[in-house]
DNA sequence: CATGAATGAGAATTCATTCAT
DNA sequence: TATGAATGAATTCTCATTCAT
């Protein structure tokens, strides 16, 4: 029930046609969630839950550089191949809808993420700045490709996917004090 | 008139409280624009017009990187005495609210802006990676900035956006081949 | 549901007063209807869908003077007795509001009515005019009879029905080449 | 200046409208008149001021059926002629939107038509029925024709409006008793 | 006399939510 | 548990009319 609403997005389509689109009756959606925002919500779960294992799926052993563009390339090919997903986390994150206490219920799901960049400021493989800044930064040009692909700007071939993932790792890598 | 608006916001506002914000009736606004669409639109140009202008302020001669460190600064900073274009720019990005149309118009107030990249990259200060490219890493950075600030995430201290600059220009200066 | 719609009338209504006469509100109407325009065409339907059979009910059999004066009696005491369909049926025609394509779809229901005429013709019992015209002026004859009713201009005694009736058949019967 | 409103026509327009294509401002139309229904009004009585003329020009001598057929001519033609005059004959009786008093003083204009029937009835050339009745049923018939023509239903050919006047001729005329 | 920006009540329509079946 | 007709507040937009210049 819930897949077939992440399927056709919410995006800001009215309750009257996501029902429509999923097949049930407004009704069985109203059984299920007591409001729209709720709906949102758990979406909203349902996706960022999957970020923390689909980013670091297959990371490879040991070279640090290798697992941050690995990362990148997780997060931006989830993207590209679930549309709907970007679409809805850029939905979401403009108005405030998400309660922050649900934001809040997340963070566990980002702790290896987390670590991950944490582990390399420690160990000096990246930039010694605010942990939330770096992370942003580095979010923030996956998305930036993503957007380019996604609006049709930029075909985003191999070698501009790449360059991207060297602006980004140029952008947050150690570079002595 | 059209100050008013502005400055009071769009946000998601409805047509009726915008026009008690404003302090003008509803029929006023009406009167001079044709639908909401096109108020949008005309806040869309205005701020937008702003952009080549203020980006573009105080650059300092010669160094190039100091010129990329002062645009930077000048987006940021515009955001940041700006909440309410940074809330709109935000806002109109997601659905595709613009019209192509309008976009394109916007254009010729971007070409001292793209000239310089361009420069840039001909001069051997900037990656040598696509245009539209190094542009949007670049805007997302100061984006990823400003949100972390608008959001209270970060306090963004001067070493906090000194770090951002830092990762922006590594993340776009040149690197040989 | 439709039938409150009728029997209230549309006249020039607002759907607001629409709603609270037909005692629904006016989110019910917009379930069944996408638009005033939709409401307005489906009760043009029924009305319309009426006549072909209204007209041409109790016909006597051979008489063809006296079939023409039933249809005649008919069509006028159609609109008597249903004075809202009559004020709908003027208010429609005035501004095309009325689709061409609906209008095209109640054709068939006439087709009866179109065949009498047509018959007469051939028979030469009608005048051999258009049939466009001689239908034209025939309906146009029993809705001046109506006006004057409706507008209490005339009490429309049984005389005076008679003389119109008798005007109409004069108009149209056959009077040799 | 009422001139131009006229030539535009007042159909269902909005003053605003109304006042652009009158090339004059909204206030200038409010100098001159109350509010719209003063406006309808104003028109309403030139175009049926010159009924009264118009039905009466060029009427032969003596022949009645003659003088007949042509008040029937010039009738139509004046409206084949005038179109939104038609049409806004045609928009004006709908809702009643003239007051009473504004149609009472109207009458005498028409004094010259009525006391043409009058005599026609008095002298054996029409039917002994109901002066109102004969009156609207031989304006209905010109009305007839017109709407044929207006909506482009028939070409209305020099023999298609001979016979619609033979209609209604036929319909009127004297028959004995 | 002429102007047209300003007004705001009222119209059409949308959509999250309820509730009887 | 499932349904979808019904609801009505909220939203966008229209238009006759006013009034300061």
């Amino acid at each position: 029930m819930m897949e077939l609403v992440v399927e056709q997005g919410v995006h800001a389509t009215p309750m009257s046609q996501l029902a429509r689109e999923s097949n049930v009756a407004i009704g069985t959606i109203y059984h299920h969630f007591n409001n729209k925002k709720e709906i949102i919500e758990e979406i909203y779960k349902m996706i960022f839950k999957d970020y923390g294992v689909v980013l670091m799926t297959n990371l490879p052993e040991d070279d640090f550089k290798k697992q941050f563009e690995t990362i990148w390339m997780n997060l931006y090919n989830y993207f590209i191949t679930n549309p709907l997903a970007f679409k809805f986390s850029e939905w979401v994150g403009v108005p405030p809808i998400i309660g922050d206490d649900v934001v809040e219920q997340m963070k566990p799901y980002y702790y290896n993420v987390r670590d991950f960049f944490l582990r390399g400021i420690k160990e000096k493989k990246l930039r010694n700045i605010h942990l939330r800044l770096i992370v942003q930064i580095s979010y923030g040009n996956v998305i930036s490709a993503v957007r380019l692909k996604d609006k049709g700007e930029l075909p985003m071939t191999e070698k501009q996917v790449q360059d991207a993932i060297d602006c980004s790792w140029d952008a947050v890598k150690y570079v002595g004090e």
